[in-house]
DNA sequence: TTGCGTGCAAAGGTTTTGCATGGCA
DNA sequence: TGCCATGCAAAACCTTTGCACGCAA
């Protein structure tokens, strides 16, 4: 019954730090996995899957789908700061992910919830778009229009 | 290059009968599949993948990832109204989409163009979270917060 | 020593791809 | 007739499960 009781293990530690590490952007499983085996740490899949619901159930970290993407993201839960929360920008030309934290963006939430009754699931949500680079691109080489 | 052309077939006048005729609901790639197979109009799962990814194009559909479940979810996106001009809002949990018309989608695009240099698709773009209705149902039966 | 932790292999589910055939225009 | 459309099978992914062994406490 009580699951917040754990083992100190090698692989726990890995992937907690790893998560803390990176508590302003989301990971997946795959780019964990990609980062320990990289620094020599090797963590079985399953094991990264098996602390991340963990992790999950224990509140420690949030889980979610970006839309667009496969695989479910996984961002540490900082319960101290509220201020980590960004938004997605995704490129439909390049297909890049653009991670934004802006300030701006808890206004319009707010506004959303206040005036609509709605409240917005901010990591969930991914605004689409052109990015900046590909806007540029674009102008140098315009020849369609339809 | 005009990958609007389309041949007119069984199979693509099946699914899109199916999707206008859910359109106040979004519908799976299985549900999909169940439904013209229950009513004698086999569809290879195949060939309905590659429909909706060709109307999604066409933004004849819309594509939402809902948390909690493993597929994706397709809804027949009305054209003619000025979707471009206003937000939709996606309801995590009862599934409702929600037209937005509000001034305030304006300064919203122009901040994230003037400070970030990235132009907002509004047709492509979802905000997922909780509508009003859903908000107060789930305050009334707030049995657990963990 | 006890029981959770680990990781390989295999299974389960969704989506994509290859390829030969079918059918619209 | 020329292409695009179709659908089966297989592959490619992501995630979960089974099971034997490892290891923290």
């Amino acid at each position: 019954m009580n699951r917040n009781s754990s083992y100190k293990t090698r692989q726990r530690s890995a992937i907690l730090d790893f998560l803390i590490e990176n508590k302003d952007n989301h990971v997946t499983v795959n780019s964990i996995s990609d980062y320990l085996e990289q620094v020599g740490t090797h963590v079985g899949i399953t094991t990264i899957y098996r602390h991340l619901d963990k992790l999950l159930e224990q509140g420690l970290v949030r889980k979610y789908t970006i839309d667009g993407t496969t695989s479910a993201c996984y961002q540490y839960a900082n319960t101290d700061e509220k201020c980590h929360q960004h938004f997605h920008l995704k490129c439909e030309r390049c297909g890049k992910l653009i991670h934004l934290n802006c300030s701006h963006i808890n206004e319009i939430c707010e506004h959303i919830y206040d005036d609509h009754g709605f409240t917005v699931n901010l990591y969930r949500t991914v605004f689409y778009g052109i990015c900046s680079e590909c806007s540029e691109s674009l102008m140098n080489t315009e020849e369609k229009q339809e």
